[in-house]
RNA sequence: GGGCCCGUGGCGCAGAAUGGACAGCGCACCGGCCUUCUAAGUCGGGGGUCGCGGGUUCGAAUCCCGCCGGGCCCGCCA
């Protein structure tokens, strides 16, 4: 790793100074949407006016008149000022030098241009995919995978020590469906040939059992049995349910690699308990008075969470922790299993390896014979990337930690909308759909779209295009290049839009790989590959040049700004800024490629803006790699 | 009934944390640009009461209140 960089914070910093020195103890400074309003504006002449009874032009004019004197003793990077209705002071720099600086501060910190060191000697834990173990993921999973694996990418780039999670539900309802498929309704435990068992799992045994289910209500006490039986460590069911939820994830894995994705640890909710994280939880809740005993009502025999306390959450009574039966609900397993992310419990988790990630890291999973030293020790937060329909439970667990003592807002909840299906998009799956506009997916009643389904039908078109184009290229090339393109495609779809905008999928729009998708990204990369690829010489040293084009100058701008976009991103959690930041690098990229031609200029053009090249392939490569969108050198 | 989210040209979106400089972009449509580093690109054109109504402000797509339309959540399910 390179040097931080620093150029676009010197300046800020230098403006700050300047303004300051000027008689503005708190300058309001921001960079500009658009170039012509210069590299930094400051509106404090605005709020000023009111105060000093002045018009904000007036104020705006001192101000600047003496940040002009004060910037001919300094020599820094500001080269002029000026003042523009209605009172703007705009700051304008030597883009000569400035662009010098920029450039030298890209190479130099390379694979580290834009990383920073706000998280630094901080530990997160971020929890993404936990798609229950008894389905193939579809394109809402998609997207959590895509987010979380981007926002632990991010929160890594930004300087924090991440820990990847990967919640297993392994109990439960819908692992019932397939072990009552399995031992009762005659599947097969092996899946048809060519078919992947998570495949199988999810489109055969999980949706023909519920269909089952509905036919025959006598079904569900046999169901009902399985449930409390796999709760059983020692029965035949518990370790079915293992097996089959292990083969399931071995396979969803397979998919979540292809989106880029990859984990330290999977923790298995039956564990929770079979560690003991409950049992200590619990204990405490009735220590803090957090948990009662229901003696009458609907609810007697139960023991619930006291959410009286809460602002909201009391509106809607009570949450139950421990059924009359005396088991335990989702909530309260999460609640311990939240506690022990947080660090405030005794009791452990032990692990065992699980397999590696194509990255040759290990990938451990909770056992009770675990015999891998792994502790994830103190976390600063934890991150759980889930989807909005589970805001209640997810504040419930956040305030129940509240009531353990914990400072709840170490707890997080990365909300984002689901993804629903467009009504073309259905009635190509045969539903009826009447006049909806979109249906939501339903796992058990098989409407949903898979993942690699929809990776597989880009791929598809890609292959033809970019066969097509490079008619030389052997069959294997085109298919690899093909396959990341595919994946760009869709990962770039996934996190550029709003997380709390609900995605209406169509596989048609899917298919688009023209304008604002991750292909423009990786097209505009490749592009400039291949201008460095056909230059000859290597290492040039970056030399001043006087007359910039605009082109050259709004791409250097862009490529400056990346360090403040990953600090935006990181505090506001916003991978959307990222994504849109990348299309606009991309597309000053592209600016620049139509009009200001590299190899055919004089050596001293041609040296300076290979430079550039370089300096927007680290950028856009570093871009790209937090946002998950795969790089292609050609394609 | 209570709580949360969304509503910007025909369609899909950005702009909303810190109110500010003419509301940007993509798709679709019309018209240009490949003997010059990959045209998956680029340039130009038409197309918008920023859901509606109030309020705060020198200034509101952005903040506040009310309403309308759409979605989600409120289980001894997970």
């Amino acid at each position: 790793m390179g040097k931080r960089s620093l150029t676009v914070k010197k300046l800020l910093a230098e403006l700050t100074e300047i303004l300051r020195e000027a008689g503005l103890p708190d300058p309001k400074l921001e960079i500009p949407k658009s170039p012509e309003h210069g590299e930094a504006s400051c509106t404090s002449a605005f709020e000023l006016a009111k105060k000093l009874r002045k018009s904000p032009m007036e104020v705006a004019q001192d101000l600047a008149s003496k940040a002009k004197s004060l910037l001919e003793k300094r020599k820094g990077l500001v080269k002029s000022i000026e003042v523009v209705e209605p009172g703007f002071i705009n700051f304008r720099v030597d883009w000569p030098s400035y662009a010098v600086r920029i450039i030298e501060d890209v190479l130099n910190s390379a694979e580290a241009y834009g990383a920073s060191d706000m998280g630094k000697g901080r530990r997160i834990l971020v929890e993404h995919t936990s798609v229950n173990p008894n389905k193939a993921l579809h394109v809402g999973h998609a997207r959590n995978v895509c987010l979380g694996s981007a926002l632990a990418r991010l929160y890594e780039f930004a300087g924090f020590d991440v820990i990847v999670a990967n919640y297993i539900d392994d109990s439960g309802s819908q692992m019932a469906d397939i072990i009552l498929g399995i031992k009762h309704l005659g599947y097969s435990k092996e899946p048809p040939e060519g078919m992947r068992f998570d495949e199988y799992c999810g489109d055969r045994i999980y949706v023909g059992v519920n269909r089952l289910l509905e036919q025959k209500p006598e079904l569900s006490e046999k169901k009902r049995l399985l449930i409390k039986e796999i709760e059983d460590r020692s029965s035949e069911s518990f370790r079915l349910s293992r097996e089959v939820a292990l083969m399931v994830l071995k396979e969803q894995l397979k998919t979540c690699w292809r989106l880029g994705a990859s984990y330290d640890i999977m923790n298995r909710e039956s564990d929770v308990v079979a560690f003991g994280l409950w049992e200590e939880v619990f204990s405490r809740l009735k220590q803090k008075n957090a948990c009662y005993l229901a003696t009458s009502g609907p609810k007697a025999g139960c023991w619930m969470l006291d959410l009286s306390g809460h602002k909201k959450l009391s509106k809607e009574g009570d949450e139950v922790l421990v059924k009359s039966d005396g088991t335990t609900t989702y909530v309260a397993r999460d609640i311990a299993y939240a506690a022990w992310k947080l660090g405030i419990v005794e009791k452990d988790f032990k692990y065992k390896l699980f397999g590696k990630n194509p990255d040759q890291s290990d990938i451990l999973i909770t056992d009770v014979d675990g015999d891998v030293d792994f502790k994830v020790g103190r976390v600063d937060a934890t991150i759980a990337v889930v989807d909005v329909r589970q805001r209640r439970p997810q504040e419930i667990v956040r305030y129940a930690l509240g009531l353990l003592g914990a400072d709840p807002s170490r707890y997080v909840h990365f909300a984002y909308e689901v993804v629903s299906l467009s009504a073309k998009e259905a009635e190509r799956m045969g539903l009826k759909v009447s006049d909806a506009e979109f249906v939501h997916m339903k796992g058990r009643e098989g409407i949903y779209v898979k993942v690699d389904s929809v990776i597989d039908s880009i791929k598809e078109k890609v292959i033809s295009e970019t066969a097509q184009r490079h008619p030389d290229w052997n069959p294997k090339k085109v298919e690899q290049v093909a396959e990341s393109v595919a994946v760009g495609a869709l990962v770039y779809a996934l996190v550029k839009g709003d997380a709390d905008k609900i995605i209406i999928f169509d596989r048609e729009e899917a298919l688009k790989i023209e304008g604002d998708t991750g292909p423009y990204l990786q097209y505009s990369y490749a592009r400039a590959c291949r201008i460095l690829e056909k230059a000859q010489t290597k290492q040039v040293k970056v030399v001043r040049r006087e007359n910039l084009e605009k082109q050259e100058i709004d791409l250097l701008r862009e490529v400056s700004l990346f360090p403040l976009v990953v600090e935006e991103s990181v505090k506001l959690m916003l991978l959307k800024k990222l994504a849109n930041y990348a299309y606009g690098l991309a597309s000053a990229f592209n600016n620049f490629y139509e009009s200001c031609p590299v190899l055919t200029e004089d050596e001293e053009t041609m040296n300076f803006r290979l430079n550039l090249v370089k300096a927007y392939l680290i950028t856009m490569g570093n871009c790209l790699r937090v946002l998950g969108v795969p790089i292609v050198q050609e394609m």
